[in-house]
DNA sequence: TAAATTACCTAGGCGTCCTAGGCAAATGTA
DNA sequence: TACATTTGCCTAGGACGCCTAGGTAATTTA
């Protein structure tokens, strides 16, 4: 009986590759259990449950895409953070759609609290610096720029923007423009 | 035997229901033969199967959405019509939150087609014709509001906004009076 | 009232989740 | 090297959801 060395990491980021490859939502621990030749039921000591499993990847890629959107924020200030910061988000809900899913998972409070989630609205207020927005404007603009986002990906992704013409490349690109436009134009209360 | 005189219609209603209370995702077959009394197998002369139950209950929050759209629109406009609309979309929400998860669901395209997403966009688009914008600005602040608005509840439900003090209905308010602000002096290209 | 339809049933197969308990491979210790 | 401990993966099996095939009884139609 060889054994295949599992453990907590390795089903972690092998979860995620399966996210990628066949949906988030298709990812169960028997799927994971044949990718590895083993039996589901010794994946059953490295994590909890199905919800366990779900959670960790669901974290990885909160922490992937936070260094990501570090990374290209680097040196970086005003339009020029908000473009390279948005596209380093939508590129890394391209590049990986299933983790991407993954990290839109409802986690209770207290997990996310402890999560990357966090290093993601401090960047987002970081790039906010840059426009000089008092409170509670600024948290305002977090707000809108984190819907945007996330909302412009999920529409995407689900094939909303298919029925017309313009690509999503080009409206992507008009409307951090736009945002840029506004926020260095923010209107008083 | 009595019969309790299912149909299709009434199973798409009861599992709209049942996704309000428990969750989209636990609508399944057997919870809503359950709420019926009758086996799971009795449903499989009403719907083919669990992907064409959850299809139906996803089109029927789509149109009850354009339908509450539409009746927020209606004879309002410029920013009246903005807000109207968008609150419109996020009351439908909160009261539904279950059939909101389901109006997320991935269609295929020819469904999407031909269900009440397409009113979805005209009525964003007689929004936007308050504000005479040209092509392809309009189909670009299509996409805008379209993402805030799904990004902003999206974000919103899954507690994304209760780290700080600030309210998720004093942002939103503020958010609508710096998108209508954005839509009147939209950016040259 | 007989025939046709149909609403719901039972039986049963398959897949996923998960627990309990066992054996053998790896690792630590004398 | 020999034994003890740990632990990685196993088998067995229960619960539940999805779905098909085929039957029976309630309803509708002729």
């Amino acid at each position: 009986m060889a054994r295949v060395g599992l453990n907590t990491e390795r089903l972690t980021a092998a979860g995620a590759e399966l996210a990628d490859e066949v949906g988030f939502d298709k990812v169960t621990v028997s799927a994971l259990a044949r990718r590895f030749g083993v039996k589901d039921a010794s994946l059953y000591s490295h994590v909890k449950n199905s919800q366990d499993l779900k959670t960790r990847i669901a974290l990885l890629a909160l922490e992937e895409l936070a260094d990501r959107a570090a990374a290209a924020l680097a040196g970086r200030a005003g339009k020029d953070a908000l473009t390279a910061f948005a596209n380093a988000y939508r590129g890394y809900a391209h590049e990986h759609p299933g983790r991407y899913a993954a990290a839109q998972l409802d986690l209770d409070p207290e997990t996310a609290r402890a999560s990357a989630a966090v290093r993601h609205s401090q960047m987002t207020r970081a790039i906010l610096r840059g426009y000089h927005l008092a409170e509670p404007d600024e948290t305002d603009a977090v707000r809108l720029l984190g819907s945007t986002f996330h909302g412009y990906v999920a529409l995407e992704r689900s094939g909303g923007f298919q029925h017309t013409p313009r690509t999503a490349e080009d409206s992507w690109a008009r409307i951090l423009d736009a945002l840029d436009a506004l926020l260095r134009a923010w209107p008083a209360a």
